[in-house]
RNA sequence: GGUAGGGUGGGUGAGAGGCUGAAACCGACAGUCUUGAAAACUGUUAUGUCCGAAAGGGCAUCGCGAGUUCGAAUCUCGCCCCUACCGCCA
């Protein structure tokens, strides 16, 4: 959410930008709510302030008939402005809550994501002298994947990963974990791409996978909801990304400064109804009901919720350049970013398979309009309290390892490990 | 899941219908003293929101929500969470 104030004093700009990122609002209807909304608190208030009053005068002696009379008509005053309080708050909240975040200065404008820009490609695409295999012609060859025994048991969009893949798998997992918990390295993405943040490692976390309504609204992320998978009987929602889960474990908390940024690293499964891509991916394993990902989240102070949104991106080209996998840098531009988010970047991977490159992550920065609702704040050092800005990243997902597949793969169908993995595979070079 | 006891500010913990946003102590911060530090003493020390240029003032918040009452941290009901024991379980 934005911050009302802001919305005030700029409201112009607001209404601009919001219809640039392509959400449909009405700043000055959401003004003049918030204007209801107030006028009627006002009043409630001072209500309260008289009843406040006469039930001081009783503090030695018993009320008189006088004051319980007008205590009486100050209840239903009271009661009944309160009605309609709530419903000019709940207008309020409702339209207030639709106005996405401002994007950064930087962001490419554009109506869809057919406007991102490519900012850079980094690796050499393969050249193979026979027609390479998609992953899934690859991983079925080798029961690696198995799909058919998946939807008799749950159904469309999922998939049996086994064998050498599932050690893969692990192996990524731990190669990223290791990275993001060594300082060292960590110093030496920041020297190389002359960052200014600070070098504290990422705490590994194994988050819970549901997440309450309250928790996964405020986040800004439980719309769409039919995206989301609900619990039945329980106010539970099965989280569609590690991101959702840390970045609502500080609600309500106020940091000490000296403890930001504070960094996270969740590994967990996420989950998607992949409602609306009907028909899309259907083959193979790159948009699944469930899939599993290690994913980045950090609180900052605001000064520095931009540098740490690069240092992540920064973080992600070292995994694939580390992984020695062709992939593009793209700016996201203002319809495709999200709502709560400032700025967005994707980076795709070249899968020789599919002849084109498709997503592997993203980096959000949200600012604080995340925070706001989550009450997530920091005390300065000048004891002042303020929002804390969040950002979030994939580190890395089981979309890689379909890349490794395809890029590395030989005409007799076996792979070669990459090198950064091998200690991880048994110093296997091949599978 | 059952039974019992609990949830109050950064922490411990008092308050059991009105003078209580809340005692006391600890911690933290600032000042006095000191060459410096400690000790001692003094002061400050929740969040949100509204009005105001500011000074200042109002309102709300004692796990969450509803109710009783002229008046609720305090009484009633529902929910959540914690602790202990029992049951079940990786």
């Amino acid at each position: 959410m934005l911050d009302i104030k802001f919305i005030k004093e700029n409201a112009d700009l607001v209404q601009k930008v919001s219809e640039e990122k392509g959400y449909k609002v009405d700043v000055s209807e959401t003004l003049k709510l918030y204007g209801e909304q107030n006028s009627i608190l006002q009043k409630i208030e001072s209500l309260r302030k008289e009843r406040n009053e006469l039930s001081a005068l009783s503090k030695n002696s018993k009320p008189t008939e006088e004051h319980i009379k007008r205590g009486k008509e100050i209840k239903l005053e009271i009661t009944h402005l309160e009605e309609s309080f709530k419903k000019a708050e709940d207008d309020f909240l409702v339209s207030v809550k639709k106005i996405p975040n401002i994007y950064s200065e930087d962001v490419p404008k554009g109506k869809s994501e057919n406007e991102n820009v490519v900012v850079k490609t980094v690796g050499e695409i393969p050249k193979f002298k026979f027609t390479p295999k998609n992953h899934w012609q690859l991983g079925e060859a080798k029961h690696w994947i198995d799909k058919e025994r998946a939807t008799k048991v749950a159904g469309a969009r999922f998939a049996y990963l086994m064998g050498d893949f599932v050690r893969l798998e692990w192996a990524l997992m731990r190669f990223a974990m290791d990275i993001l918990t060594d300082e060292k390295i960590l110093k030496k993405i920041i020297k190389a791409n002359n960052l200014k943040v600070s070098s504290k490692v990422f705490i590994p976390v194994l988050p819970p996978y549901m997440i309450k309504t309250e928790q996964y609204d405020a986040m800004d992320r439980l719309e769409p909801r039919e995206e989301r998978y609900k619990i039945e009987g329980e106010d539970l929602w099965l989280q569609g990304s590690a991101e959702h889960v840390l970045g609502s474990m500080h609600s309500e908390e106020i940091f000490n400064e000296a403890d930001l940024p504070l960094r996270y690293v969740g590994f967990a499964t996420s989950f998607r109804k992949e409602a609306g891509s009907y028909g899309k991916d259907m083959e193979g394993i790159i948009r699944l009901h469930q899939f599993n990902k290690m994913e980045l989240e950090s609180f900052s102070v605001k000064e520095n919720g931009m540098q740490e949104h690069l240092f992540f991106v920064a973080i992600q080209e070292y995994l694939m350049k580390a992984l020695e996998l062709p992939y593009r840098v793209v700016m996201k531009c203002t319809a495709d970013i999200g709502k709560p988010n400032a700025r967005g970047i994707d980076i795709d991977v070249w899968l020789p398979g599919q002849n084109k490159y498709r997503e592997t992550h993203t980096a959000d920065y949200m600012t604080d309009y995340q925070a706001r609702r989550l009450k997530t704040r920091v005390r300065r050092a000048d004891n002042s309290v303020e929002l804390i800005h969040t950002n979030d990243a994939t580190a890395l997902s089981e979309r890689p390892l379909i890349a490794i597949l395809e890029n590395n793969q030989r005409e007799d169908g076996t792979i070669e490990i990459p090198k950064v993995l091998r200690p991880y595979m048994l110093k296997k070079k091949f599978i």
